[in-house]
DNA sequence: AAGTAATGCAACCGCCGAATG
DNA sequence: ACATTCGGCGGTTGCATTACT
């Protein structure tokens, strides 16, 4: 059997000032951390993952917070109707957003929003026979051109199974499915 | 003003793959 | 080769706030 995760015994819930505090403390000190040995050392009753998951959703000195500006909008949907959901990977595109940040967004904002206006919420009406190649391209490309953190293989593999395989990365190819409206360019 | 419903978001859960022994 | 641990991810939950009646 495998061990939970978190010990149920620790704090759960709401992070309190003090305890951000010692986090922040802690990271700020030492660097590159191990999070599973942090809370003991830190002073936290919290549990490795959950400290992990504060300091990078809240407590990173390089997050933007506050209301996504339109073009950010704009590019979560064109990213999502390319990656599904594969938040991680949309958030890497958004430099200061967090990937549980951009997937509340989408869910309380822009997929009511698809709806609303009769899209599909899943390929927003584009085809994905035309997406598929596109999505091999960018996750061919990604870790280079796109100065992306490395990608997993899991979520490699995961695009790589979304759609058909093709051999369509071609430039030419390429060069037509720029017709869609994704600015792969990205300016990003 | 009080009660209820809807919404937004922080946090948790469970799973997976990589790394390690 | 196998078991275990860890970091990371996506899905989901539950609380706090806001809007509505």
């Amino acid at each position: 059997m495998r061990k939970p995760s978190c010990d149920i015994n620790k704090n759960k819930g709401t992070w309190s000032q003090e305890e951000d505090q010692k986090l922040i403390d802690y990271v700020n000190k030492h660097g590159d951390v191990c999070w599973s040995t942090l809370p003991q050392a830190a002073g936290l009753l919290r549990c490795g993952k959950s400290c992990r998951l504060r300091w990078m959703n809240y407590l990173r000195p390089d997050l933007k917070r506050g209301n996504f500006a339109e073009d950010e909008e704009d590019l979560i949907i064109k990213l999502h109707a390319l990656l599904g959901n594969r938040w991680s990977l949309i958030a890497g595109r958004l430099p200061g957003r967090t990937d549980n940040e951009v997937k509340n967004y989408w869910n309380s904002h822009i997929r009511k929003k698809l709806i609303s206006k009769g899209m599909d919420q899943n390929n927003h009406g584009l085809n994905h026979k035309m997406i598929s190649p596109l999505q091999n391209s960018f996750m061919s490309n990604s870790s280079e051109s796109f100065g992306l953190k490395e990608i997993s293989k899991t979520s490699k593999t995961q695009v790589e199974n979304y759609g058909e395989i093709s051999n369509a990365s071609s430039g030419e190819d390429i060069e037509s499915y720029a017709l869609l409206d994704i600015n792969l360019e990205l300016s990003l």
